[in-house]
RNA sequence: GUCCCGAUAGCUCAGCAGGAUAGAGCAACAGUUUCCUAAACUGUAGGUCGGAGGUUCGAAUCCUCUUCGGGACGCCA
């Protein structure tokens, strides 16, 4: 269903070859303004080749195209504007989507192969702040959407559960920690800790050591740092799987930073052996002086591994457990330095997979235009916006819709669904001013407003009593009033490739708004249950787009009421 | 200092494989419910697309320079 490729092929035809097909459908655009038709097609290209006029060239080709596709053809100075036959369109796409329902758009161009998504990866013995919801939100829509196009995405949680910070967490608890309290509110406890840490380190830099060394043993082995630990993660853990169960999101894999640690040994050897470890201060890195890259630290003067030393040893795990064709790492952009370093070592060390591994980054979450740091004690818990925002769902159903039958659950929806597309709706670069009241409101481009849409279009299918079977037979409509939507239809497959293609899913949060607003606005001109010969064609229509606004939202990780 | 991002309406942002008059939402103002959920819809107002050059028939979009803001730059992750 791709006319731009239809009009292309017709013109390359007609053309004879002046300009390529490639080319073509470059050239074509889709007018901004409605008047000039569906498709459009600017000749000033040809004018500089046939070196006429683009306006006599423009009026030859209008009487070259002939196709039951386009109604009409109009040139308006140096445009050729085409218009999609409305009846025959129209009735493609819709019964399309009846066919197809939620496979509506689905495509395969992934052939089925496995990309890995590093995503979410928060720290054990921190509490889930805002940043982390932007990992694992993008993340989960990258692998919905992925999927869609084919792909089978792997979510990979990386939790944050080694490192030197355990030797300071460990050093903290056994000079001021007090095991009755951690087991009581076991987050809140350690991060308390870990707060003390750093402002006692300001003036006892001796500390900073201590940790280092905590680590070291937890490294080595040592059993007291281990069992530690091992209870902090779990304790971490409990607490991090009650968010992922609202927010719907699971994963294939925990294999955070510890599970590497006995992998590490083989990468540093692997270095080794290609020569290009070498001793910096006591250090041990790989120069990466042609790449024009400051040099990856792979182990520290006293022996210990560091944040890149585990990344390698990851890469190299999945790449052989995975054999991905894509490897994702949905981290934050301040972290684009690390990742291509990463990149740039493997490279040296002969993989050419290494070329297959990609960065998506994304903007930070701000507080007072700064970025929030949780060694001062700046975050703002995840956990209590989700429980915010479905308190105002909640008290927005209370007011709109009393007798709703299931309103927790739907709460439930609402609530999270605005958290994660107020997430998803932007670019995923820009960097976001954390603000609980722009998070909360459900009015205008937002979540909420889409699940609306979306819950009055099944309220008319209810009542109009619709039933999904299979129509080969032609609606007695003109298509005039739904056209906008129509186009709109075609369009989701569009907006899902690009979306892929780019790891962005706010294309398909955008797309999803556009199509509410034209649904919108169509349901305020047009009574569908009215009785008319034209009800069922529009019952088809409102169908049609309950099936892609249910279908566009999952793909965000988004749930759907049928009533709110 | 070097490198990476960003700058479009009062606010938050679309548009950025160059195309026809730069679009939404919020906020403001004025309206719409005997009729499919008003979490909606309609209308008014709001802009030298940070600045300066360049490429082009055509630049918010591409190139160069520049200003401002954010971030990263060896023993944190």
């Amino acid at each position: 269903m791709n006319f731009k490729k239809e009009l292309a092929e017709i013109l390359f035809e007609v053309l004879e070859g002046a300009i390529s097909l490639h080319d073509l459908e470059l050239l074509i655009e889709k007018p901004k303004n409605q008047a000039h038709g569906d498709l459009a097609f600017p000749v000033f290209r040809l004018a500089k080749i046939k070196r006429k006029s683009p306006n006599v060239i423009a009026q030859e080709l209008r009487e070259q195209i002939q196709s039951p596709t386009f109604e009409k053809v109009e040139v308006v100075g140096a445009y050729l504007n085409l218009f999609l036959n409305k009846k025959l369109v129209s009735e493609k796409v819709v019964n399309a989507i009846i066919n197809k329902k939620n496979q509506f758009a689905s495509q395969n161009i992934g052939n089925g192969s496995n990309v890995t998504i590093d995503m979410s990866s928060p720290n054990i013995a921190k509490p889930f702040s805002m940043g982390h919801l932007r990992s694992t939100v993008i993340g989960n829509a990258i692998a919905l959407i992925i999927e869609k196009c084919g792909y089978k995405p792997i979510k990979i949680n990386h939790l944050g559960d080694w490192g030197t910070q355990f030797g300071k967490l460990i050093t903290a608890y056994k000079l001021w920690g007090d095991e009755e309290k951690v087991k009581q509110n076991p987050i809140k406890e350690l991060l308390a800790l870990y707060i003390k840490f750093h402002e006692e380190a300001e003036s006892s830099p001796s500390l900073e050591d201590d940790g280092r060394a905590w680590f070291k043993k937890l490294e080595d082995g040592n059993e007291e740092a281990l069992t530690l630990w091992q209870w902090f993660r779990d304790e971490s853990l409990k607490e991090f799987s009650k968010i992922y169960q609202l927010m719907n999101v699971e994963f294939d894999s925990y294999a955070g930073e510890a599970f590497y640690n006995d992998k590490m040994d083989r990468v540093v050897q692997l270095l080794e052996e290609k020569q290009l470890l070498v001793e910096s201060d006591q250090a041990q890195v790989v120069e990466l002086l042609e790449e024009e890259l400051p040099p990856c630290l792979i182990k520290k003067s006293d022996g210990a591994t560091l944040y890149a030393t585990r990344d390698l040893a990851a890469a190299l795990y999945r790449k052989e457990n995975y054999n991905f064709a894509k490897s994702l790492y949905v981290v934050g952009h301040e972290q684009s330095l690390h990742f291509k370093q990463l990149i740039a070592v493997l490279t040296k060390m002969g993989y050419d997979w290494a070329e297959k591994m990609v960065h998506v980054p994304f903007g930070m979450m701000l507080k007072d235009g700064k970025k929030m740091s949780t060694r001062k004690g700046k975050v703002v818990l995840l956990e209590e916006v989700l429980n915010e925002s479905i308190a105002m769902a909640r008290h927005n159903i209370e007011e709109k819709n009393p007798n709703l039958p299931n309103k927790d659950e739907v709460a439930k929806q609402v609530g999270v669904g605005a958290v994660i597309f107020h997430d998803l709706k932007n670019n995923r670069m820009n960097d976001i001013e954390f603000s609980l009241e722009e998070m909360l409101r459900f009015e205008g481009e937002t979540g909420p407003y889409v699940q609306y849409t979306y819950a009055r279009a099944c309220s008319i299918l209810r009542k109009g009593k619709w039933e999904a079977v299979v129509l080969d037979h032609a609606y007695s409509t003109s298509w005039e009033k739904e056209w906008k939507v129509i186009s709109l239809l075609m369009e989701f497959s569009t907006a899902i490739k690009r979306a892929s293609e780019n790891f962005d899913p706010s294309q398909v949060a955008k797309y999803v708004v556009d199509l509410a607003q034209a649904f919108n606005k169509y349901y305020a001109e047009v009574k569908v249950l009215e009785e008319s010969e034209e009800q069922k064609a529009r019952l088809a229509l409102v169908y049609s787009v309950t099936v892609v606004l249910k279908e566009g939202l999952r793909l965000l990780g988004v749930q759907a009421p049928e009533e709110m």
